[in-house]
RNA sequence: CCAGUCGGCCGGAUGGCCGCUGUUCGCGCGAUCUUUGUGGGCCGCAAGGUCGUGAGCGCGCGGAUGGAGGAAAGUCCGGGCUCCACGGAAACACGGCGCCGGAUAACGUCCGGCGGGGGCAACCCCAGGGAUAGUGCCACAGAAAGCAAACCGCUUUCCAGAUCCUGACGCAGCGCAUGCCGGGCCAUCGGCCUCAAGCGGCGCGGAACGCGUCAGGCUCCUGAGAGAGUAAGGGUGAAAGGGUGCGGUAAGAGCGCACCGCGCGGCUGGCAACAGUCGCGGCACGGUAAACCCCGCCGGGAGCAAAACCGAAUAGGGACGGCACGGCUCGCGGGCUUCGGCUCGCGGCGGAAUGCGUUUCCGCAUCGCCGUCCGGGUUGGUUGCUUGAGGCUCGCGGCAACGCGCGUCCCAGAUGAAUGGCCAUCGCGGCGACAGGGGGGCAACCUCUUCCGCCGGCACAGAACCCGGCUUACAGGCCGACUGGCAUU
């Protein structure tokens, strides 16, 4: 699995298609260069977005708890994108609160539902400005 | 057994499936290098080419092996390391620290003491230098908050007398039947009772007490009055100018004495902080320095997003070469000069040219264009990057912190950020109740425990250059030493 690497990459993603779901957000878009081969990823959760309603008002979430959520995220996109996820285009997703307590086999869902649903716009791009 | 104090340690375990990353070994592929002193083969006169071998690098596959914490956290101190600044020293300013001695690379840390405070005790807590160097502040309350003063109170002198004292008089009251009349009872001239708890009219007395009037007074008392003394007591406060006791005094007061405290000086013990003791001082010198301040010690700044290296595109800068290089009584600067000037660069004016907006007019932009090279530099990449004031065992020195020595081990290095995801069993916690067992109770029942079922996914928390500390967070659990109490032998 490839990972987007750089803040440049990040932002250009931001333009795609979207799909939310109570676990993250996912985003896609159809990459520019085709050098590299399969699809790419990029996994960013922050504190405000992961924060849990507790006793005295919301507790922001902890370094602990990003690292838990993006590595259940991870985890449900390697298990899922070989065959749900299309090669050329490159993904974003972005923990949000239910990424720590979702059942894994709904997330398993969840992820094959989000990478259907941004993936099918970008077909139709692809039809009307075919890549070079 | 219960309650507590101190110190140390752990902080889920095992397995299955699927992953991430470092190191290392092997294999495969890729580009590069593989001698220019005889130094693989072949071709070539040679430059070189080609095949092979080897090397490091990158990618892939396979094997082996390592992979979060006691706080990785907060970023509060101290260092290493890097860059910047800086001739040395001192002073000033600013900041930090502050009992003494030791440990340490250093520290605001640690150890051992000292002093003060708390606890029955084990033990715990303390920013703990200087308040006779100076300045400031001390809210509220209280008379008064720093230099003595005096609200109540206490005492005294004078003055005064509603209250006080003395005297006189009067009244009330008391007494007198050994005062009279009256009255009553018994009765023989007479005797008895009655000054009222129950009875009329008069009279006498002045020891004590009461009331009134008058006069006098300061012995007592009083103060709606003036002055003086006092700080014992009351009251306020965090704090009120030493404490307790005896003496003393008009009342009091270190006014005097004893003990304690305080200050000064000496001696003894201790490296020292300090402790003990002797003498003197009659007690002034309140607190606050986490108020300014004084004294002593320490301190250059910024931080791994430090810093070094490699370096794409675009824009801009410089050098060189080629092409183009038109005007001016202009300005500035350089070079040459036969001093007439010539020439180059920059700028100004003018405007040719080029490009753009559809063309002219007009407007805007450029003032050279093209090529090659150089330096700086952003995205990105590499290094820094993990062997270090390092861990462990043993021995020695030291009360200890710690030090020394021998041996042994290598123990995370990610960078949109790895060290995991899911599941099962056990463990843990909570709840439930059929049943069995133990304890308490007359009983209802309560409680502990075993088994069972369900639920919770299970404390605080995720390395980011590295060490030494501090602080803060933390479910549950283990071990050791010690203290107090109860019971038993």
């Amino acid at each position: 699995m490839e990972t987007l690497k750089t803040r440049a990459e990040f932002k250009r993603v931001q333009k795609g298609r979207k799909w939310v779901t109570p676990a993250f957000i996912m985003q896609g878009l159809a990459r520019a260069d085709a050098e590299s081969q399969g699809p790419r990823f990029g996994f960013t959760v922050s504190g405000k977005s992961v924060a849990v309603e507790g006793e005295g008002g919301r507790k922001r979430g902890k370094a602990v708890d990003r690292n838990r959520a993006r590595r259940r995220l991870k985890e449900a996109v390697r298990l899922t994108f070989s065959d749900a996820a299309r090669p050329d285009l490159d993904y974003v997703i972005i923990g949000r609160a239910f990424a720590l307590s979702r059942k894994f086999e709904d997330l398993l869902a969840d992820m094959r539902r989000a990478f259907h649903k941004v993936g099918q716009p970008a077909r139709s791009d692809k039809e009307n400005n075919p890549a070079p």
